[in-house]
DNA sequence: CTAGGGTTAG
């Protein structure tokens, strides 16, 4: 049919060829304008009864397979709800289309359980598959839970796309265990999804070396890793800050002529400027076609974090003339690249274009904010910033001797968040810091009536491709004889440099000459002991650490770049120190 | 009509 059809026409026509009209003028649309537009050309053709439905049900259809958002979810439900006896194949589409992430009610779960209350049409494996990839979205372990023993019962599990539903919903849930066991049940139906799945899974939870393992036995399987594999791969690597790793991964990327799209090109921005090499992270920024928010964003954040605030803003007045609009991401760098360099002007004025730009603040926008004034001695307008902000004012305070913020600060935050150990270490420092042993031991015995338990710190290395990873005092590595003699040899060293060990960053309450063996073998100090150990200068020490650096292992730090002559690149929870010849670039500004 | 990916303060 090559011509529009008009209403006198359409009422002669046989069913069958009205019927192809409708579903060529459908695939013509190729946005959601579109289909609105064939809708009403619909509407004036006045369809028989049955034509009609299947026109609803093919626009919804194509609703359902258009870009996710909250605009095709609520046009479809509109579609829909025209629809009088829906089939499973428009519970599907609308499930389908309702999985957005902005849908944090899980509607497709809901109208899943409607159907069900129903009674018919059943739910087929599509229905399934629609529902999973819902929950996965959001994402709600517990309705997905509910879904996989629903599955069960109806005997729709064995489905592949059923089974690569749920292992793709314990992955992004971040139950590694749970997805292993599905994948591992899928022996024959793994394929590049599975796989790409469950590397993906491993990758967001950190567990690298695993995730590297699956990325090695799925080429031993014969399975091609794609694009969207090597996100996975190159992010595992990000994480960990295993330098290597990641350029060895990128140079797969290329030998094997994988596309570099979007998405893979953003991740090798975040994994460059996470490994400390923030030149490569531009260089690839540069070689770009096509660039969205979230690669602005990542450039603005890897540069941010590395200190260079003017490069950082300079993107991002970059990003504002092409017209890419930022969200409260690319303003976490902006703001934090302005907090780190003491830009207080720079960054209220940024804060305000966020408002005006109509973007919604985050709690970390906000967190950002209060850093930069208190940053800059503001304390009390940081106050009266955010009064909500409870944790933040406690960091904040932290130099400011203010008993009367620290006490209220702390009261609230333990009524708003009594489980979250890191304020419990937070006010333990604090206490520890004036000595008050007396309150230190108060907030362990709090912690421990309250059942919370702290997150332990853990620093890495990478040796030869592979991640060694330490934990405090940890004696487990097979080589830890060899570390200890190197650690000892660093306390002579620091010892006759005139460094005394600041023992307040250890928050037992032990005598003092426990808490310089428990400063020793903290497990940042384990990972450069190691590298020193394995590796001979010029080679650059990396370590990644979980938490913050401890403040007597960054005077350590300082001490061994100098008397051993080595380049050590620390990067902590929040940004990179880089020791060369006893001086760190964060300028002990931390 | 089915499934997998990137940026997040201190």
């Amino acid at each position: 049919m090559h011509h529009q059809l008009k209403p006198p026409e359409a009422a002669t026509l046989p069913r069958h060829l009205l019927e192809a009209h409708v579903v060529w003028l459908v695939r013509q649309c190729r946005s959601l304008r579109a289909l609105r537009g064939a809708h009403a050309r619909l509407l004036r053709l006045r369809l028989p009864r049955l034509t009609h439905a299947l026109a609803l049900s093919k626009l919804l259809a194509s609703c359902a397979a258009s870009a996710p958002t909250a605009a095709a979810a609520s046009y479809a439900r509109s579609l829909f709800d025209q629809i009088p006896e829906p089939t499973a194949f428009c519970y599907n589409s609308l499930i389908r289309a309702l999985a957005t992430p902005s849908n944090p009610t899980a509607d497709a779960f809901l109208l899943y359980r409607r159907m069900l209350r129903a009674g018919s049409p059943s739910p087929n494996s599509f229905t399934v598959a629609f529902a999973l990839k819902a929950c996965a979205t959001v994402p709600a372990l517990g309705e997905g839970r509910q879904l996989h023993s629903q599955a069960f019962r109806q005997g729709l599990e064995p489905s592949p796309y059923v089974q690569t539903g749920l292992l793709n919903l314990y992955a992004r849930c971040e139950e590694v265990a749970l997805a292993k066991s599905v994948f591992d049940g899928m022996a024959e139906d793994r394929n590049l999804v599975a796989w790409s799945s469950m590397i993906g899974g491993y990758s967001r939870v950190g567990m690298v070396n695993e995730a590297l393992d699956l990325f090695r036995d799925m080429q031993a399987a014969g399975v091609n890793p794609d694009e969207v594999t090597m996100v996975s791969v190159i992010s595992a690597c990000a994480k960990a800050g295993a330098l290597d790793l990641g350029r060895w991964v990128h140079a797969f990327i290329d030998r094997k002529g994988i596309t570099v799209d979007l998405e893979l090109s953003t991740a090798l921005i975040d994994m460059y400027a996470k490994c400390g090499l923030i030149e490569r992270a531009r260089l690839v920024f540069d070689a770009m076609v096509e660039r969205d928010t979230k690669a602005w964003s990542a450039m603005i954040v890897g540069l941010a974090m590395h200190g260079l605030a003017e490069d950082a803003l300079a993107i991002f007045s970059r990003m504002l003339q092409l017209k890419i609009r930022p969200n409260n991401v690319t303003f976490i760098g902006v703001l934090s690249a302005c907090a780190h360099n003491g830009l207080v002007d720079d960054g209220q004025r940024y804060w305000s274009t966020m408002q005006e730009m109509g973007i919604k603040a985050s709690m970390e926008n906000y967190g950002c904010m209060v850093d930069l004034l208190c940053r800059s001695g503001l304390l009390d307008e940081a106050y009266s910033f955010v009064t909500s902000i409870w944790r933040n004012l406690l960091v904040a305070s932290k130099s400011s001797n203010r008993t009367d913020i620290v006490g209220l600060a702390s009261k609230k935050l333990f009524e708003l968040e009594p489980q979250n150990p890191e304020n419990y270490v937070l006010l333990s420092n604090l206490y520890a810091l004036n000595s008050q042993w007396d309150r230190v031991r108060y907030m362990r015995k709090k912690m421990k009536d309250n059942n919370v338990t702290v997150v332990a710190g853990c620093s890495s290395i990478e040796i030869n491709s592979y991640l060694h990873k330490f934990v405090v005092s940890d004696g487990s590595h097979p080589e830890i004889k060899e570390i200890r003699v190197v650690l000892r040899e660093i306390a002579d060293r620091v010892l006759r440099s005139g460094h005394k060990p600041w023992t307040a960053a250890v928050l037992h309450d032990v005598g003092e000459e426990e808490k310089e063996i428990a400063l020793c073998e903290h497990s940042e100090r384990l990972a450069i002991a190691y590298g020193l150990l394995k590796t001979k200068a010029p080679h650059v020490i990396r370590v990644v650490k979980n938490l913050r650096f401890c403040p007597d292992c960054h005077e350590v730090s300082k001490i061994i770049s100098k008397s051993y002559g080595r380049e050590i690149i620390v990067r902590d929870r929040v940004r990179f120190h880089r020791f060369i010849g006893g001086s760190c670039s964060c300028k002990d500004f931390w």
